[in-house]
RNA sequence: GCGGAUGUGGUGGAAUUGGUAGACACGCACGCUUGAGGGGCGUGUGGCUUUGCUGUGCGAGUUCGAGUCUCGCCAUCCGCACCA
């Protein structure tokens, strides 16, 4: 490694030497600071903020790396960029800890804040951090509980009674992220249970339609996340259609097949639905109790699970089919959930396969009411359903329409009749719900509301936010909410009658913190508003957002939802909060799993080359998974910066592997990525030694050594400008400077100013990617002003021409030969050239030329008769 | 079951969008430098029965020419899943 000292000319690179130094001096001239010239273009350039664990990881590492060399790069080419940085601070680990080791969790996470930024600014990226935010703060969280207000002003903010997970150990409430797919609590490992509880939640499905509209105005996403989220809110169009039972009783229903009413032969409600106990015979009480208790006792994803086998029972009353005044049965059945539509359905066993099989379980009547073509059918003999195409029949006024979706088929004139006859109207039902924000939980934003016995839900006036947490808490994990117990908290006046009342102790999901970040990094420290509406309507959209696809559904959807309320609020005036996004993909390293028992064991006690287990000889399953402590492959990002330094493991994670892909760590990868920049140093610290203050005036009259030079210089400009513009390619960008580099290497003019160019060249295409590197060497070239300050290169396409081209020969579309021939010649000229190729006339001797293929500047291809 | 993505050397990955497949690296081999190791430098590296043939998951097709376009399969991964 100290080859470089031998030869004495110039000094070694020392990476840990340097990034500290230039770090240094960045922060202290405030290079990264947000410009406010307005008459420059914008860019904001986004991560997705961290959860402050305390310990940095290679995701993180990824995902910063990627953003900031957008940042860099719009910043030398005249942006003013915005490029922010953040802590999604409030959540369970941090009261977690408070319950197992007893620290608060304010000091825990502000003590793992402390460390990860740190550890963040060894990395070299160029974040203005004055307009750092932690959501467990009150000068931030102030204005969650402000925008809560808005929510609730607007209609937007409602309680109501909703069957939760209940953890029964631990006494609590969970999202349904925190239960496993075996419908256990991933905290106590107790089975959940189903439990009815007053929880707020926000109107999301106000916006559903505009939600997913809008998707439309996103072409810079990518497009499996546009369809996650599609699916995600999942909207079907139909008809909402009104039964009467016998007793009077409306019971409407949702069908994305209006037209096959006429075959509903029964009604199935889900075992929760308000009307069942009204509905239910004397003679069938008893057992539609025992399957309504069966049912509450299954989690969802028990009765999801059972896919093959129909349950259900007979309520014993009957209901009228609107359209033929027919009178059918009404069960109940767990296949119909109270949370999608209206919790009841008609069954059209002949069309539809769950209601067929619920049919043939228990024996009742299937009707045919489409007949597909040219197949005589009837319900007694069919085997499935059939959902497909045909024709209309035992359907009263739809007789003889086809079926199907489309203009003037059987749903849109179902539709019609069921709106003349004002027996129901077309209408979308969608699968998105209405997002329940409550949590029984400390560590969060304290929902702020009073409630009054005499004047209900009285919101916290704007000048008492924010809610603070009070800080002497107690942390048993039993229980419900900790501020619960606290009754000095709890009690107090209500704010419009003065009154004792209580404060809402429930605090918010922390996706709400996360979901109007972004909007603060504008105007981060305005202390008298959520933000200035003209600072956030300049710097929004965000232009590059970047992140995991994890996010790919809550978050981005819960953001884009928050947005739209906001704007239609008056608060700012964009549609979309992000108008680019990439999902950057996982860090994965190798790891070693024993199948027989089905242990993982650690990299280090395995022998690569013949991977056994250390301990029973078993071979080992060796594949690549993402980093984890749990199966000993995690690399610490602080490890590699000791030993490589920062600039090493940027360029490594930018070069691995296209950025929305999986990367495999490879330490024998990171170890060429230094061994580039050393070779980058030496090269450019020798000529910075040979030739101080070099000119790079060029001559009149380039030799051709000269020309080959700068047409690969500019090649490279115009490479790495492309590849980091569009889809962001920056693994072919890094190919590209080492591909300059190479040039440069074997350059035979060392002493032109063409050479000189080159290694200028060189630096500032490198500065982006490696910045600490690009601004040591770019001093040592003689420049008093910072790299990233200096512009980016531009491109002389006159230097792209060459004199020369490579001509390829084919025969029958088979590649003979290469010949160089001028770069003006024209199409004629090329054949006459190809002709006379020695390559092209050991083939053509003797045979008959019937067609001459000529591609300019690239091939002549001969077909032969 | 429904929807989507991907499939190229020993490995990660390129390919101007129909025009020399394997750029750039990693690894490996050989050579030079070095007391040795490391490092550096140089050369080579898809396969094969090597004047040539063959090759981008498999099989057809379009074309002068296909990794790229069309049709049909296979495999892997991801999302959703009794959604009426």
């Amino acid at each position: 490694m100290d080859s470089v000292n031998r030869s004495g000319a110039v000094s070694k690179y020392s990476p840990t030497e340097i990034e500290a130094k230039w770090q240094q001096t960045w922060a202290d001239q405030g290079l990264d600071t947000t410009p406010e010239d307005t008459t420059k273009p914008k860019f904001y350039a986004l991560s997705m903020f961290p959860y402050p664990s305390g310990n940095l990881h290679m995701g993180h590492v990824r995902n910063y790396t990627i953003t900031d060399v957008v940042a860099r790069v719009r910043r030398m080419q005249g942006y003013r960029v915005l490029h922010p940085m953040g802590w999604d601070a409030f959540g369970l680990p941090a009261e977690n800890a408070a319950i197992d080791r007893g620290i608060h969790p304010a000091k825990w996470t502000y003590q793992n804040i402390d460390q990860m930024r740190a550890q963040l600014q060894k990395l070299g990226l160029s974040y203005d951090w004055n307009r750092e935010v932690a959501t467990c703060s009150p000068d931030y969280y102030k204005w969650t509980q402000w925008s809560f207000l808005q929510f609730l002003e607007a209609g937007l903010a409602y309680q109501k009674e909703s069957a939760v997970n209940w953890d029964p150990i631990d006494q609590t409430v969970l999202a349904n992220e925190q239960v496993d797919s075996a419908g256990k609590s991933w905290r106590s490992g107790a089975k959940v249970e189903r439990k009815l509880l007053r929880q707020w939640f926000l109107k999301i499905t106000d916006y559903a339609d505009e939600l997913l509209s809008d998707l439309d105005q996103l072409p810079g996403w990518p497009e499996r996340v546009r369809l996650m989220q599609e699916n995600w809110i999942g909207k079907s169009t139909g008809a909402q259609v009104v039964f009467q039972t016998e007793s009077g009783d409306e019971l409407p229903v949702f069908t994305t097949r209006p037209d096959t009413l006429w075959g509903a032969t029964f009604m199935v409600l889900s075992p929760e639905h308000p009307l069942v106990e009204k509905l239910t015979t004397a003679d069938q009480a008893e057992a539609v109790k025992t399957y309504q208790t069966a049912a509450a006792a299954k989690s969802d994803i028990d009765r999801t699970d059972d896919t093959k086998e129909k349950t259900g029972v007979w309520t014993g009353s009957f209901a009228i089919n609107p359209v033929n005044d027919e009178q059918i049965p009404i069960w109940i059945a767990d296949y119909v959930l109270m949370g999608y539509g209206t919790g009841a359905i008609m069954a059209v066993p002949a069309h539809d396969q769950r209601d067929f099989e619920f049919a043939r379980k228990f024996s009742l009547a299937i009707k045919l009411v489409v007949q597909p073509e040219g197949d005589a059918r009837s319900g007694d003999t069919l085997t499935e359903a059939w959902p497909g195409d045909g024709v209309m029949v035992n359907s009263g006024p739809l007789d003889g329409i086809p079926a199907g979706k489309g203009d003037g088929q059987s749903v849109a004139a179902a539709i019609q009749w069921l709106e003349t006859n004002g027996k129901g109207k077309g209408e979308a039902n969608y699968r998105l719900r209405d997002w329940l924000i409550s949590r029984q939980r400390y560590w969060g934003v304290p929902i702020p509301v009073v409630h009054c016995p005499s004047c209900g839900i009285v919101p916290v006036p704007d000048d008492q936010l924010p809610v603070t947490l009070p800080e002497d808490v107690e942390f048993s994990g039993r229980g419900a909410s900790p501020l619960a117990k606290l009754d000095h908290w709890v009690n107090v006046p209500c704010p419009s009658c003065g009154e004792p009342a209580k404060r809402e102790t429930d605090t918010m999901d922390t996706f709400i913190d996360s979901s109007w970040y972004f909007l603060r990094y504008a105007d981060a420290n305005n202390e008298g508003a959520i933000f200035d509406s003209a600072k956030v309507n300049d710097w929004l959209p965000v232009d590059q957002y970047v992140g995991g696809i994890e996010h790919a559904i809550l978050h981005l959807l819960y953001s884009r939802f928050f947005t739209k309320v906001l704007r239609d609020r008056g608060l700012i005036n964009i549609d979309e909060p992000f108008k680019r996004l990439l999902t950057q993909g996982m860090v994965q390293a190798i790891t070693y799993k024993n199948p027989q028992t089905g242990k993982y064991i650690p990299p280090a006690e395995v022998n690569p080359d013949d991977p056994k287990d250390p301990s029973t000889g078993d071979p080992l399953e060796v594949f690549y998974e993402k980093m984890s402590k749990s199966k000993y492959n995690g690399v610490d990002p602080k490890d590699v910066l000791q030993k490589y330094g920062a600039d090493t493991a940027r360029m490594f994670i930018l070069f691995k592997a296209p950025p929305e892909k999986d990367l495999e760590w490879d330490d024998a990868d990171v170890e060429g990525q230094y061994r580039f920049l050393n070779r980058v140093w030496r090269l450019v610290s020798e000529f910075a030694t040979a030739h101080p203050n070099a000119a790079t005036a060029l001559p009149p009259e380039l030799s051709k050594a000269e020309k080959d030079l700068r047409r690969a210089i500019h090649t490279a400009i115009k490479e790495v400008s492309e590849d980091i513009e569009g889809d962001y390619q920056f693994n072919t960008a890094v190919s590209e400077l080492m591909k300059l580099s190479n040039a440069l290497s074997d350059a035979k003019c060392a002493d032109s100013p063409v050479y000189a160019e080159g290694i200028e060249t060189l630096v500032k295409l490198l500065a982006p990617f490696a910045p600490h590197i690009a601004e040591e060497l770019w001093r040592q070239l003689g420049h008093q002003e910072s790299v990233h300050q200096s512009g980016w290169p531009q491109l002389d396409t006159a230097a792209l021409v060459a004199d020369e081209i490579t001509l390829v020969i084919q025969i029958m579309g088979k590649t003979r030969g290469t010949i160089q021939v001028p770069a003006s010649a024209d199409k004629a000229a090329l054949e006459q050239y190809a002709r006379e190729s020695e390559a092209a006339q050991r083939y053509i001797e003797g045979k008959t030329i019937r067609k001459v293929i000529v591609v300019p500047k690239k091939l002549v291809n001969f077909v032969l008769g």
